[in-house]
DNA sequence: CTAGGATCCTGTCAGC
DNA sequence: TGCTGACAGGATCCTA
């Protein structure tokens, strides 16, 4: 989520109020629908969905999920005054040619190409009237974002799946929406819970802690800009994976915890890599033996 | 209704 | 070198 409110932010700034002049479908997987044009009138986002407004009252709506990425190509080809943005899953498509064998649609505006990248072809672009948009079956059963959210309705959340791991469930987006798997871990080492604590065996105090962390750790990535391009360069100029700039656990394993000193270690669970700290983040409330 | 696993797809990496 | 399986910043579908 914090990565597509920093491409919902950086592309207003190039193409809000520029039109579309013409779609282009390279992978019938990628895109849902029948092609519009027209003035965008409008960026908004809803959980990690972002939404293109026209003002043909037509909506994109956009997915990235795992390996999306929108790249932005002024259509100017002079160095000194091309410029572009890159936001979504961090690869060399950033700074590569384009389009490429990754390409899957590209929106044309007449300053410049909006390049939807995505390897594993897990996201699309879907046509949806604009009015309709809040119907959309994603979009409708989106949980409020934790910021919206009160401890009591993330308590209740966390009830409705007492049985699952709470890891499991604030991945859930129909619980509580915005979190993927970075923010997951990170959130629940900063609320120093074990991921893999029942989802019902939270207190209510543990889950206003842990509804605090989620709002810290996304409020945090979306200062340090999300996966964008321009942000990250090393002092030797190589490119540096933006999660070093404040991921705690997330691709820490084997690292030591900065709390405690203790390694860092990777389990599986729901399915998904999870890392987090076994000394800090306790499988009971009151810290008792942690196994 | 919940819980858990398989699935969509491409690419990379470790291990043999 | 080639092969194999595991894994990957997500969500949905299917089964029990």
């Amino acid at each position: 989520m914090p990565e597509v409110e920093t491409i919902r932010r950086g592309l207003s700034g190039f193409i809000l109020g520029k039109k579309i002049t013409g779609i282009q479908v390279l992978c019938e997987k990628s895109f849902v629908g029948e092609p519009a044009v027209g003035v965008v009138c409008g960026l908004r986002r809803f959980g990690k969905a972002l939404v293109i407004d026209l003002d043909c009252g037509q909506s994109l709506m956009i997915h990235l999920r795992m390996t999306g990425q929108l790249i932005w190509r002024n259509a100017c080809d002079n160095t000194e005054t091309a410029s572009g943005f890159a936001g979504g899953h961090p690869s060399e498509n950033f700074v590569a040619e384009l389009p490429n064998k990754q390409t899957r649609v590209t929106l044309k505006f007449e300053d410049g190409i909006l390049f939807f990248n995505d390897q594993r072809k897990f996201g699309f672009i879907k046509v949806i009237p604009t009015v309709n948009v809040e119907e959309d079956s994603f979009i409708s059963k989106l949980a409020k974002e934790p910021w919206k959210m009160t401890a009591g309705e993330l308590f209740d959340g966390l009830r409705r799946h007492k049985n699952s791991s709470v890891k499991a469930v604030i991945l859930d987006q129909t619980v509580v929406s915005g979190l993927g798997n970075i923010y997951a871990d990170e959130a629940l080492y900063s609320a120093m819970i074990h991921p893999a604590r029942k989802a019902g065996s939270l207190s209510m105090e543990e889950t206003q802690k842990l509804l605090d962390a989620m709002r810290s750790v996304m409020e945090k990535s979306i200062e340090a800009g999300g996966s964008t391009l321009q942000n990250y360069v090393k002092a030797d100029g190589t490119r540096g994976d933006y999660l070093d700039l404040f991921a705690k656990v997330y691709h820490r394993n084997g690292s030591a915890c900065e709390r405690c000193g203790t390694e860092i270690v990777k389990i599986k669970l729901a399915g998904r890599g999870t890392h987090f700290c076994p000394q800090c983040q306790k499988m009971t409330e009151d810290g008792g033996r942690n196994d």
